[in-house]
RNA sequence: GGUCCCGUAGCUCAGCUGGAUAGAGCAACUGCCUUCUAAGCAGUAGGUCUUUGGUUCGAAUCCAAACGGGAUCACCA
């Protein structure tokens, strides 16, 4: 309809402004609610081309377009708004065309470019927590929604499966795990742990460990013992105790964590795992062994809470195997003058003409950093892909730099597709004691987190849910499709690049602005749906609409715009948003019109359908944002 | 210090490609289940949209500055 005014507008333009007009400076926009009207053109841009004052020129469009246009019942103008009411039967007929097509709001499947999301890419020393679930649920939501847009879609991760605090965690296995009776070290099996948690527990162990160590060195230090140590670390060491006189506190503190860097780069632990990693790298099959011994009780671990969380993979990238991409694609880029090399033999690259620093891309000693490796990966990634399109990148916004740089760079090198990654960064998840810090045990578990909330929506169901005829599995099933959908939709429903504070008490709400709120509307019309025991899709709507249906074709013909912008700007918050619009305005209808008691079949069947269709709505909002529409609860 | 992000009701958040009197939920208070699932609905109360300037017929929305919060600026990942 929109569109249809828009073109009028344009082809009479000369006869009703006297010029050509430009096409966006033609605006519609929702009329106010307490004003009559079904949508609104703002004549403002107008009256001035027609040198008269706002109202008339409301007025002279007004008697135009509903002579042009059948469907418009009338008009009032209110100031520079036009207030366009259209015939009952148009919203009759919007209403059939949309449950018309399958799968409203959703482009054809595979109609679009292949992008590749990546998320999750957890650390294998640490179990996946608060921030992880964030992560998870927007990344694979991102991944859904451009699905629903008709992308092809390949989920990925990156596993963190090398490097020093690796080895950190094998070494602490080795030498503190008790050992049992048939001589055997901690495993999952033998102490009924998660191999994540128990590889977490001993990275946590080594750290334990490794700050004693290197506490006693700073106390030894300070009663100026220094046997053993190079003659190179004391003079550093002396030379920041003489730095620290006449210092304030600050500063004195700062100095003091210089001096712990130092003491735990003398730790026999730290040279004990940068021996390993050695080793590793070259492949010593002992510490191969003992490496993917311990990776595998991680990865059974994840396996299950990627379960739980009802996220997946279609593809899995290692850093193991991909650590050594990207040192030629630097050298290659040496040689054709992106990089540059330094004096001690470091490559960087030049970014300060592009208002970015200068960054690192190989060290002195040849080896790669991050950023190597990332440069390798994409690239990488593209050929693995010969149809890829493009990327989505889902990292926190304490990386924000990073991946400027790192687009920046692809695009340098020559790579088109550079244009086509997205990091989709998200802000942190806050707690109300703070922030969430390891060190202080105040991180949030996934798995203790889930269980949680399974069980809080286990308690509030069995106190008011319709359960009755339910066998346990389904009850245990459907409990877990609530608990977790209050979750996802609690973690979803903000704004992704937005710092959020994860209130225990209300995640688990089932009141308000929640998944279970949204999910009720569902099970409810689903409810009404089996009741009316069949009925007459062939509505006429040969009636009188009333403002609560209106309403709602309103909402529902806007979905396939949410879906298109959820995608545009990778915001599964906007499709929450929108459920939680439709479903508010479905409720009020609901409670205030009669439906399966309705005598007058033809208004019966015709809610009914309005009724269906706004659960089929629901459905495809919720399913991009990884919730269950369990159709009882 | 440079760069980036954020600042809307007591709390958590929408609204931000400029448009009419700024919206929800939670918390507080009042009503509505012998009628389709009350996990619901209707209502009361709660605002200097951080501040100050600018652009405009019109600014929560755009621009600039200040203030407040956060992130980042490693031969860490």
């Amino acid at each position: 309809m929109e569109n249809k005014i828009k073109g009028l507008l344009l082809e009479h333009s000369e006869n009703l402004f006297g010029t050509q007009i430009n096409e966006n400076i033609i605006q519609f926009q929702l009329t106010r609610k307490d004003v009559e009207g079904d949508f609104t053109l703002v004549v403002f841009p107008f009256s001035k081309l027609m040198k008269c004052a706002p109202t008339d020129a409301a007025n002279k469009i007004g008697a135009f377009l509903q002579n042009q246009i059948e469907e418009i019942e009338k008009f009032e103008a209110i100031n520079g708004f036009l207030n366009l009411s259209l015939k009952d039967s148009f919203w009759f007929e919007t209403l059939k065309s949309i449950r018309q097509t399958p799968n409203y709001g959703y482009a054809p499947e595979n109609s679009k470019p292949t992008i590749m999301v990546e998320y999750s890419s957890p650390n294998t020393n640490k179990p996946l927590h608060l921030g992880h679930l964030r992560n998870n649920f927007l990344g694979y939501s991102v991944a859904e929604i451009l699905k629903a847009n008709g992308h092809k879609v390949i989920k990925t991760q990156v596993i963190n499966d090398r490097g020093i605090h690796i080895c950190k965690s094998m070494l602490a296995w080795e030498k503190f795990s008790p050992i049992n009776d048939k001589g055997e070290r901690e495993t999952p099996s033998n102490t009924g742990l998660k191999g994540d948690k128990l590889v977490g527990k001993y990275y946590v162990e080594f750290d334990k460990h490794f700050n004693a160590e290197a506490k006693s060195i700073i106390e030894q230090w300070n009663s100026k013992n220094f046997d053993g140590f190079p003659k190179q670390i004391i003079e550093e060491f002396l030379k920041f105790e003489s730095a620290k006189i006449g210092k304030d506190e600050k500063a004195i503190q700062a100095i003091e964590d210089k001096i712990k860097e130092l003491a735990k780069n003398q730790t026999s632990l730290l040279k004990e795992a940068k021996e390993m990693l050695i080793k590793w790298e070259a492949r010593d099959p002992q510490i191969y062994l003992l490496w993917t011994t311990m990776n595998n009780w991680v990865y059974e671990g994840f396996e299950s809470t990627y379960k739980k969380m009802g996220v997946d993979f279609d593809n899995l990238y290692y850093e193991s195997e991909t650590f050594l991409l990207g040192k030629d694609i630097v050298l290659k880029g040496l040689k054709d003058g992106i990089f540059y090399k330094k004096d001690d033999g470091s490559v960087w690259i030049d970014l300060t003409a592009d208002g970015l620093d200068e960054k690192l891309v190989l060290r002195s000693d040849g080896t790669a950093v991050y950023m190597t490796q990332d440069i390798g990966t994409a690239i990488d990634r593209f050929n693995d892909y010969p149809d890829l399109n493009g990327m989505v990148y889902t990292v926190g916004n304490e990386q924000d730099y990073h991946f400027k740089v790192l687009f920046l760079i692809l695009k340098k090198l020559g790579y088109k597709w550079a244009d086509n990654c997205f990091h989709l960064s998200y802000g942190m998840v806050d707690l109300p004691s703070g922030k969430m810090k390891s060190r202080e045990g105040t991180v949030v578990d996934a798995d203790d987190l889930i269980d949680e909330v399974i069980e809080k929506a286990a308690e509030m169901t069995n106190e008011r849910g319709h359960l009755e005829g339910m066998s346990e599995d389904a009850k245990n099933e459907l409990f877990y499709q609530i608990g977790l959908g209050g979750l996802k939709y609690y973690l979803l429903k903000v704004d992704p690049k937005k710092r959020m504070m994860f209130n225990p008490e209300e995640s688990v709400d089932l009141t308000g602005n929640t998944g279970p709120f949204i999910q009720y509307a569902f099970a409810r019309i689903n409810s009404l749906i089996k009741k009316a025991n069949g009925f007459s899709r062939n509505f006429s709507g040969n009636y009188s609409i009333s403002n609560e249906e209106k309403e709602i074709i309103k909402i529902l013909q806007n979905f396939p715009s949410v879906i298109n912008e959820a995608a545009s700007s990778y915001s599964p918050a906007l499709i929450a948003n929108y459920a939680y619009e439709l479903v508010k305005s479905y409720n009020h209808f609901y409670q205030s019109v009669k439906i399966l008691t309705e005598e007058n079949e033809d208004i019966k069947n015709t809610r009914l359908a309005l009724s269906e269709q706004v659960a089929n709505t629901i459905h495809l909002c919720l399913k991009p944002l990884g919730i269950e529409s369990p159709e009882k609860m």
